[in-house]
DNA sequence: GCCAACGTTGGC
DNA sequence: GCCAACGTTGGC
């Protein structure tokens, strides 16, 4: 029996890279490096091909989910962390023992308006979604099935689940 | 292993 | 621009 899909959010800043950066980019696609926090680095190893990713803008006005991705790659070594003119590079990390992945991600869906953060808090079902929580600074984060199911239904999307 | 200092995130 | 919350670093 084949693992189920799993369903994730990301978080990016509109002004450094926008759903409609994804939709502009060659393929729809773009690797999701720049990620240099443990925690969101491991839940990046998690992804599996076919994975649906929540896009979210954040220090946006409003900061909203706007839209839906895909895996279409797994985890691989982030280039930018060996770039020494990367604002990304670590030092601290060398390619036989790379420290950061990345993965490669395909535009979905750009929802016709963004699900905004005040909707979310107002919205029951999603009470202990991970990315109300206060303090939460996690930018790449798991969503469960019914968090999914119901964010989806308040963007009046056309992807299911 | 503790914890102060520092850097970053991200809502407001 | 402010600042609370959090993560990381490094001295001890």
């Amino acid at each position: 029996m084949p693992q189920s899909r799993r369903y994730w959010l990301v978080k990016s800043e509109p002004t450094v890279f926008s759903i409609h950066d994804l939709a502009k980019s060659p393929k729809r696609t773009t690797g999701w490096d720049g990620v240099r926090n443990y925690q969101a680095r491991n839940f990046m190893r998690e992804m599996t091909v076919g994975d649906l990713v929540l896009f979210y803008h954040s220090n946006a006005d409003p900061p909203a989910v706007v839209g839906v991705a895909e895996v279409v790659r797994p985890a691989y070594p982030d280039d930018t962390q060996f770039d020494r003119a990367s604002h990304h590079y670590d030092p601290a990390s060398t390619p036989a023992a790379p420290r950061w992945d990345m993965v490669d991600i395909k535009h979905r869906e750009t929802f016709q308006a963004g699900v905004s953060l005040d909707r979310l808090r107002g919205e029951p079902k999603l009470k202990g979604m991970l990315l109300l929580r206060k303090g939460s600074r996690l930018s790449v984060q798991p969503v469960t099935e019914s968090e999914w199911a119901t964010v989806l239904k308040m963007a009046g999307a056309k992807t299911g689940t």
